[in-house]
DNA sequence: TCTGGGGTCCTAGGACCC
DNA sequence: TCTGGGGTCCTAGGACCC
């Protein structure tokens, strides 16, 4: 066992959802609150309030009993504020850590190598986001990222409840000082293995790094035992600064309804994975489909149809095209039976994903230039209109940008498309829903 | 005739993350 | 009535090739 002075931090938004919520809304703050996934339908972040009420992630808030329901403020799910508010925490970050890792909406990975006091600047970053952004976060320190990530759940654990968290809000992580740590909490243990691990005895952070690794190797593989060095203080893994390029791209919703026509969602999913595509410079090789039914119905309906591109595209138009044949195809093979078949689910992937300029053009087949000069200027119009001011066939479009939950009336789209009911304003992003101050 | 053995690619399933 | 979405990596087994 090695105690190795701290070479990162991991620093991440406490309840970040929720907190993105409080801080344009103040009416929330000290109420249960929990904010609601696609279509208001399953529980994704809850307050401490709403924790303490019994609520769990996951769950679908019709299932909550009403009484509590009536207790708790509701939110949709609105991640065009959350992203907002992400991106000005970076932006922190980057200006006291010389390197930050961006690892997910609500977590960064920082280097504290050669800073004088790396738990008084991990206290500074925590100051400064929560007077700037409003967002109060925890810090973990740690010679590696897997014990930084354990000294961030343990410096939640332990700042919990404290009015004025302060210090206890950053938490230095060794191996030596993690066996309160319990073993499904380590980043890397989920459900399954925390369960193997529980039944051979192993409940801490502490018992996991005690285990011999080669026992670990070869019972949980080199993933878990990668994980177990880690907590011994030796670091497997550095920050990652780049994002490493995509290798699928997938876009799928759970409908509001049961559809019998998918396609109208279906071509919105086209559109928005074609766009994130572009956006990120890179071309598809290939694209899959798939509709399910509805599993709570008792409907296991499934189907999924691939095809390849003849050359990696990055074109709306003719991503749609194949959607459609595929599309087609799964529903004449679900109708062959008896009935028409209802759709409760589906979505569009995009694999087999290269960069778009290291395509290599063959005698027969390369890009399409004038289409995806075409797709240039629509991407453009959008960017600075708004999503879905223009678009590619008969995708419900709409004037001056969508958001999600916005419906068209009388649009085949108000079938598929949830209703929210408790959307907030876009606040950071978009000029109508700026905060008017008296 | 020799029916072995090693390499590679693909896919499906399982595990994990947020 | 209402049931989240988007990723990665590893491994085992089969197909295929030489």
């Amino acid at each position: 066992m090695h105690t190795e002075p701290p070479r990162f931090a991991l620093i991440d938004g406490n309840t970040f959802y929720v907190s993105c919520e409080r801080v344009f809304d103040p009416t929330l703050r000290g109420k249960p609150t929990v904010v609601l996934g696609n279509g208001d339908g399953c529980c994704i972040a809850l307050s401490p309030e709403a924790k303490a009420l019994g609520l769990k992630i996951g769950t679908p808030i019709f299932q909550v009993p009403k009484d509590i329901r009536d207790r708790v403020q509701v939110r949709s799910a609105n991640f065009a504020l959350y992203g907002d508010l992400s991106g000005r925490i970076v932006t922190i970050l980057r200006g006291l850590f010389p390197r930050v890792e961006v690892y997910s909406i609500d977590e960064n990975f920082v280097d504290v190598v050669g800073l004088k006091d790396p738990f008084a600047t991990c206290l500074e970053a925590r100051e400064r986001i929560l007077k700037w952004v409003g967002i109060p976060c925890c810090a973990g320190l740690g010679s590696t990222r897997t014990l930084a990530k354990a000294g961030n759940k343990l410096a939640k654990d332990q700042s919990k409840r404290a009015v004025n968290a302060g210090r206890l809000a950053v938490f230095h992580a060794t191996p030596q000082n993690i066996d309160a740590l319990a073993v499904e909490d380590v980043w890397g243990v989920g459900r399954r293995f925390a369960a193997r691990l529980n039944a051979e005895g192993v409940k801490t952070a502490a018992d996991l790094a005690a285990l011999p690794l080669d026992h670990v190797r070869a019972r949980y593989g080199v993933v878990l035992a990668r994980t177990a060095t880690e907590l011994r203080g030796i670091a497997c893994g550095d920050l990652e600064l780049e994002e490493p390029d995509r290798k699928q791209l997938v876009v799928s919703r759970t409908f509001g309804r049961d559809v019998v026509d998918p396609m109208d969602a279906l071509a919105t999913f086209t559109t928005v994975a074609c766009e994130k595509l572009r956006k990120r410079g890179l071309a598809a090789g290939a694209l899959w489909v798939w509709l399910d039914g509805n599993p709570f119905k008792g409907d296991p309906f499934h189907a999924s149809r691939a095809v390849p591109f003849p050359f990696p595209t990055q074109d709306t138009a003719e991503v749609l095209r194949a959607v459609r044949f595929l599309a087609k195809s799964i529903q004449d093979q679900a109708n062959r039976g008896s009935g028409v078949q209802a759709y409760k689910r589906g979505g569009v992937g995009l694999t087999d994903l290269v960069q778009a300029q290291a395509r290599q053009a063959d005698l027969f087949f390369g890009p399409d230039e004038k289409a995806e000069r075409t797709m240039a200027v629509l991407d453009k119009i959008n960017a600075k209109w708004g999503r879905g001011t223009v678009g590619v066939g008969t995708v419900g479009w709409r004037v001056g940008g969508a958001r999600p939950g916005e419906r068209r009336r009388g649009s085949r789209d108000a079938q598929w498309r949830p209703e929210l009911k408790a959307l907030s304003p876009a606040y950071t992003t978009r000029w109508s829903d700026l905060l008017r101050v008296r």
